[in-house]
DNA sequence: ACCTGAACACCGTTCAAGT
DNA sequence: ACCTGAACACCGTTCAAGT
């Protein structure tokens, strides 16, 4: 209950920026992934990142599942969820919704840890969905309905962040155009006139029928 | 291009079931999933299951993502299509749609590869997309809405599997629920009447959504 | 053509020993 | 309280040697 709980304790010759820390492990796993990619991330190069021996990460971290449940949560703080509170709800979905996909995009490997990360140990993932929900339930959606749409946005987002990452040619369907003529008609049929990226068009579709979907009954605080 | 041009040689004292071909490294590799999960399955336990040394794997696949990509494209098989043909078009989106998630759901970690599969290697999954664009075309909706369509419901399918494994108490607040009064409220006020699990609830929604955006003519080949 | 067994270059994690 | 260094029990994959 004192005024500077979080303080450690200072020793001479190892100053205090040196001592790990969450914070500062998550922000070495960040710097390390950014850019080495996730393929490089171990604890021995998280360790050799902060001048010290592998194991002694384990007095401040339980297992590397941890350390990335750290950087999850900490990458969430750079989700756009400026638009509550200053646009028409759907305005702030729409920024929101793209910022969240592009920043899983880049950290797509943090997504399938998602569906095991309760909130309680992820305090700024439940900040953004505390401002989320402000913003719907202002927006005059019932209460039963704000978690189903969340979850439901939520999920298309995940799936659209892996999707962002396919190969143009995924589709591509070569030899076996002639097995498959009418989704290879489709493929090629596709509207390049535009020059979007294909997810991002797919991407586009989903979010909009999701946000129709919204049963709101006001515009939001500002419109 | 003959007859039955996969036809291995035969030998005496090695009976032709037991030679190694993709078709019986996929099936083992998905009972042994089935009984052990994903957290038991290793090229030492495949090839144990098997019944030859580790190294003889790489004789018939080149890694064990290769195995992955085999697994994923015979696990395609399980998603039910039969609705395309023989019911209203939304109808048998529906039937995929749900059995499409259900199975990634018990196959989890297949998701994050899907992203990285082309059709080319993947004839099931090939054959699944061509059924699902022929309901689709067939339904009326314009050849280049059929693949930003196809995307959009498979991404929310993807997000939705992950989901679906989370914990059931992901979202309880705890002792940060002062901090978060609206998200709580919210979950709080979910809709338990129907019984219904809150993972189905949020793809019910999204799943109706994604269908009433897309544009089809008419109703479907029986309907 | 396809197998075995040994080896390689890693992993994440534990633990006794230090300070 | 927190570090180091050695060790453990694995991984996926390669490769020489066999048949």
């Amino acid at each position: 209950m004192t005024a500077d709980a979080s303080a450690a304790p200072r020793r001479a010759g190892r100053p205090l920026e040196m001592v790990l820390s969450r914070t500062r492990i998550t922000a070495a796993a960040l710097a390390l992934i950014t850019t080495e990619g996730y393929g490089g991330f171990t604890m021995s190069s998280l360790a050799r990142t902060l001048k010290v021996a592998p194991s002694a990460l384990y007095n401040h971290v339980s297992s590397k599942q941890e350390v990335l449940q750290w950087l999850e949560d900490h990458v969430m703080t750079m989700v756009d969820v400026s638009g509550f509170g200053s646009e028409p709800w759907d305005d702030a979905m729409r920024r929101w919704a793209w910022s969240y996909r592009d920043v899983f995009a880049r950290h797509s490997p943090l997504v399938p840890l998602v569906a095991v990360l309760p909130v309680t140990g992820a305090p700024e993932t439940l900040k953004m969905y505390e401002t989320v929900a402000v913003g719907l339930a202002g927006a005059g959606v019932p209460v039963e309905t704000i978690i189903p749409a969340i979850v439901a946005v939520e999920s298309f987002i995940f799936g659209s962040a892996l999707d962002a990452n396919a190969p143009a040619d995924i589709f591509d369907t070569g030899e076996l155009a002639d097995s498959s003529p009418t989704f290879t008609a489709a493929v090629l049929g596709q509207d390049r006139s535009t020059g979007e990226r294909p997810a991002d068009v797919a991407f586009q579709f989903g979010l909009e029928a999701l946000l129709a979907a919204v049963p709101a009954t006001r515009p939001g605080p500002d419109a």
